[in-house]
RNA sequence: UGGUCUAUGGUGUAACUGGCAACACGUCUGAUUUUGGUUCAGAAGAGUCUAGGUUCGAGCCCUAGUAGACCAACCA
């Protein structure tokens, strides 16, 4: 009953209520998805993806899919397949499948009407004199000599380029504007280009191409667009797009609007197809679809559903400031999705030999296991069993200790649907290595029998094969492309710098339960105590490769691993978006917390602020002895810094002194303990 | 030296017309568990960038700063 109640809406569906609230009607809302086709979609275009899609599902309104393809030197056929093959795995449906190239002759009459009336004009010059005249964003431009070149004129060039009369670069046509605006697109920009390149879909039709903004609003208005969708480097372009809508905007038509909002980053990877493009030209990975890259198809490959990376753009949401979003909000994304869905098996990834030395020799027997705990109707498969034993190298110790839960010497743990058993002795070579590791089973323990001692409580379960039975297989497991948060948000540094080395893993002799050799491209299956697996597309018929698509959540890794200071609470580092902060900036913001810390995090951090106190001046503390009463922990921090300050030799000031005098008399022992460090 | 935009726990987002700063991830406990998974119960973590102002009351409104992002392709 109580369903989605008070919704949280993010700033565009606001804008929407607000237009539906105004009497714009719903039924003419409408929506398109404007990838241009040079490139893969990636995780943020799934954003994009999700967020217009998304919103023609809740306001059940049309939604184009419109390739943007007014550039034929960048674009070609392979990609526009791969994008829409990524849509609709994804599970969205366009109503129509649109190009700007479509619109290319109404694109052309409207630029002849506005050649008529005086908007638009041929110029003649380079590309070098042009962008000389342009200015900077802080000085303005220049006319170009030919700006009021007749209109008969213009209107003879423009038709001799399109007939292909002028070598590419010759002659261009601009929009008249305002060449002083302080927005540099409206500096008369340029409307047509002469290319001499075939077009993906036209051919050699038309020489010349619409640059992106008299494309794009034209190519909204045309569909009918109401509410057109980019991201936040388009926001000056919005006033040209509104320009262009003004010079051919027919009332009686519905009016597009351009909103923008911010793309969304990951960490530990980048997104740009550039980048991306960068990283597939220089075979740092396979291709676009690498299991490691952030594409749609890499991800798919790697084995993420369409469920899980919907979800993650749903938890992500939609705003407009810069964002780094964890990598793990993915991962919980998959790990859920996968949870509920994938069939559980077995498989032995860095095996050791385990021999029950009362199994009798030669013997075998077929166990039943869950196909998944979750579904209580997902049924079983069937499991050899058998008398030598592949287990993990990892889940044995010869004295594991107390908080060790896996197989050790004269210690009992469960096999993984099957028996408990004892670890009796182990056989090692003579580097010391173990070769093999003899135990005894219970025969009374079967699991599911009902016995007692099938019921027993041992310290641990583990997986494992039987080694008669086992298929091998190729695995490969994939860590984070870059050791950087954010590759590419560093002034000193190229992403290509922050590469990891160790990103993929390649287990060329995994052994694994049999029932995975019918595994097809479309399974997904979790390997039991390891994380989720789906086959790749390299498998061949008798030699399968599977990929790891995520490890489950490993709290025994943990801690095990010393805490990576990535994981830590980041006081005073500056890998935020936002950047670095100044000396003082940063003591205010340690300052904050201070009343919350105690023991080592508060020397840590009033050692921290003497060390940036070196930094600062006294003119710039001196406001700071104003601070409210209640900010204790600002005002310890000021007086750390003074009294750092006051060492370097800075003359007491009667301000100074009194805001000492202060602090000796707070009720904060904290304060007052500073206060009277100094002399 | 211009214009535009942004600033809320470690991260990502909410907070409707100004009214107890909420949710998710992550982190940490505990319970359950034939996956050190899942599930369940709980905890810690925010002076809402700074300084002023308006107001009975400000994350929200006003002023002034600070920091970051974007803008000068015949790319999109």
């Amino acid at each position: 009953m109580m369903k989605e109640t008070a919704e949280s809406l993010n700033f565009i569906e606001h804008i929407i209520e607000e237009d539906l609230k105004n009497g714009f009607p719903k039924d003419k809302l409408r929506f398109r998805f404007p990838p241009e086709p040079n490139g893969y979609l990636h995780i943020g275009h799934a954003a994009s993806i999700c967020l217009n899609f998304g919103l023609g599902e809740k306001y059940n309104a049309p939604v184009n899919l419109r390739f943007d393809d007014t550039n034929p030197a960048k674009e070609e056929q392979e990609y526009v397949d791969a994008i829409k093959r990524d849509i609709a795995w994804l599970g969205f449906q366009w109503a129509n499948e649109c190009y700007s190239s479509d619109y290319f002759q109404q694109l052309y009459d409207w630029a002849i009407q506005l050649i008529k009336e005086g908007m638009a004009y041929v110029d003649q010059q380079t590309s070098e004199e042009i962008a000389a005249q342009k200015g900077t964003p802080t000085t303005a431009g220049t006319d170009s000599p030919f700006r009021n070149r007749p209109i008969e004129e213009s209107l003879d060039l423009f038709e001799r380029m399109k007939n292909g009369e002028f070598a590419a670069g010759s002659y261009l046509l601009r929009a008249k504007i305002d060449m002083s605006s302080p927005n540099m697109h409206m500096r008369d920009p340029i409307l047509y280009r002469i290319v001499n390149k075939p077009h993906h879909r036209t051919g050699s039709d038309w020489c010349i191409y619409p640059m992106y903004d008299w494309a794009h609003g034209q190519s909204d208005y045309v569909e009918q667009v109401s509410h057109s969708l980019c991201t936040l480097e388009f926001k000056a372009h919005r006033e040209l797009y509104d320009w262009y809508l003004d010079q051919i905007y027919d009332s009686s038509l519905l009016r597009p609007k351009q909103r923008e909002f911010a793309r969304r980053n990951l960490s530990y990877t980048v997104m740009s197809k550039r980048k991306l493009l960068e990283l597939v030209q220089k075979n740092i990975v396979s291709g676009w679809d690498d299991p490691r890259m952030p594409t749609i198809s890499g991800l798919r490959r790697r084995g993420y559903t369409p469920d899980s990376i919907r979800k993650f753009s749903d938890l992500a949401g939609i705003s407009k400031r810069d964002n780094v979003t964890d990598v793990s909000l993915l991962e919980f994304c998959i790990r859920e999705d996968l949870n509920k869905t994938a069939t559980r098996v077995m498989g032995v990834l860095n095996p050791v030999k385990l021999v029950i030395t009362n199994y009798p020799e030669g013997k075998s027997e077929i166990l039943q296991m869950e196909n998944n705990p979750e579904q209580a109707d997902s049924g079983t498969h069937d499991v050899p069993f058998s008398r030598e034993l592949y287990i993990e190298r990892e889940d044995f110790k010869e004295d594991g200790g107390k908080k060790f839960f896996r197989l050790s010497l004269g210690n009992e743990v469960r096999l993984k649907s099957a028996y408990i058993i004892k670890a009796e002795s182990v056989v090692k070579d003579e580097s010391g290595v173990i070769q093999e590791i003899h135990c005894t089973y219970d025969p009374e323990s079967k699991s599911g029998s009902g016995t007692e001692a099938s019921q027993r409580k041992v310290k641990g379960t583990l997986h494992w094969v039987s080694i008669e039975h086992a298929i091998q297989a190729e695995v490969r497991e994939y860590d984070r492309l870059f050791l950087d948060e954010a590759p590419d948000s560093h002034e000193d540094k190229g992403f290509l710098d922050f590469i990891n080395p160790e990103s993929l893993k390649v287990i060329s002799n995994a052994f694994l339960e049999p029932h995975l050799a019918n595994a097809t491209m479309d399974d997904k299956y979790q390997f039991q105590r390891l994380g989720y697996f789906t086959l790749d597309s390299d498998s061949k018929d008798g030699k399968l490769v599977f990929n790891k698509t995520v490890g489950l959540k490993d709290t025994w890794a943990k801690q095990n691993t010393p805490p990576a200071p990535a994981n830590q609470p980041k006081q005073n580092q500056n890998s935020s978006p936002q950047g670095q902060k100044k000396p003082l900036n940063e003591i205010q913001q340690i300052s904050k917390k201070l009343t919350n810390f105690s023991g080592d995090k508060l020397e840590t951090a009033l050692s921290s602020i003497a060390t940036l106190a070196e930094e600062i001046s006294y003119d710039e503390l001196e406001p700071l002895f104003n601070t409210a009463a209640k900010k204790v922990g600002t005002r310890i921090g000021v007086m750390v810094a003074l009294r750092v300050l006051l060492e370097k030799g800075q003359e007491k000031t009667s301000a100074a002194a009194e805001f000492i005098a202060n602090g000796k008399a707070d009720d904060n022992e904290i304060l007052r303990a500073e206060a009277e460090k100094i002399n």
